[in-house]
DNA sequence: AAATTTATGTCAGCCATGTTGACATAATTT
DNA sequence: AAATTATGTCAACATGGCTGACATAAATTT
């Protein structure tokens, strides 16, 4: 106990008064944690987790890409993704191939099977976001991704500018 | 191994033509990335973690809820609330007030440590947020909301429409 | 050619945070 | 009086992060 006396308690609530967005902070809580549901479900399934996902869908939206690339997009080390990822290259939905130019370096790709998982555990969240644009302009649909990336580390956004567009 | 032949590696990748909204999703993953990066850095310094930070949000912004109100809106276990909300008691952040007009519940409230440490971990996130809409129009900002909303899955809207406005 | 650096893999152990199941207590409701 | 409800707690387990240490092969530098 950091204190003798019983702390009182505050039975006011934090507010925007506060000088603080709160309302925006809790949309994104949220709207990720309903966003990630969905395909939650489907990796049970299969024995899978989030993690499993991560790499998956980075390595189809990026094939060929190195292990030292897919930890600088996922941020995590490399034994955090040794794990997840050996099972995804036990159960035949990611092949590594050895660099061409260096030798080194494990190039990973989806098999037809990762990447028939990786479209598959796309469909909700795609379905979702359409569902949520709904009858929205174009221009609002930008609004919305202006404001995404912007809330991106200015020095990580170059991750996002790598992606293929179409 | 599922198959003798190795499989076959795919060179191509997945695009929006494959009829996913991707540009989408991968920005709800770096945008929520880095956003939860903020608070992740002073909470170390407590020896707490995003657990912690989820509970101690949701007692300051609706203080006098109770056990099993909070553990609907983080959608996790009583027992793995109990770990994370004994350490907040411990050290003085939050304190258990027994229910007046019902007794075997414990209503739930920040000490001023608690309210100091909460706003501490929203500062961070409103700057990024504020500094994402920069110079956006109030309609933008709107759009941006109305979206985030959306996402959420319809039966559970009702969480956010009771959360103090202003 | 030798030494160093780099890309990757792997072993071992630890920690945080989620889970299920079972059971206890006190207070409320039937 | 009995049943239900809100909460707490114990034990065991899984996932997915982490650090540190070390090994190998290939590339780069000296």
């Amino acid at each position: 106990m950091a204190d003798e006396t019983a702390a009182e308690p505050i039975r006011t609530p934090l507010t925007i008064e506060d000088g603080i967005d709160f309302s925006v902070i809790e949309l994104l809580f949220f709207a990720y944690r309903d966003f990630t549901s969905d395909p939650d479900e489907i990796l049970a399934d299969y024995g899978f987790g989030r993690a499993h996902h991560r790499v998956l869908h980075f390595v189809n939206r990026l094939p060929g890409l190195t292990v030292a690339e897919l930890l600088d997009v996922l941020k995590i080390t490399k034994q955090s993704l040794a794990r997840v990822l050996k099972q995804l290259i036990d159960t035949g939905h990611i092949v590594q191939v050895q660099g061409l130019q260096d030798r080194r370096q494990r190039e990973l790709y989806p098999t037809a099977k990762g990447r028939t998982l990786a479209l598959a555990l796309a469909r909700p969240q795609s379905r979702r976001i359409a569902a949520a644009f709904d009858d929205a302009a174009p221009a609002e649909r930008e609004t919305v991704e202006r404001f995404l990336k912007a809330m991106v580390n200015p020095e990580l956004r170059v991750q996002i500018d790598k992606l293929p567009g179409e």
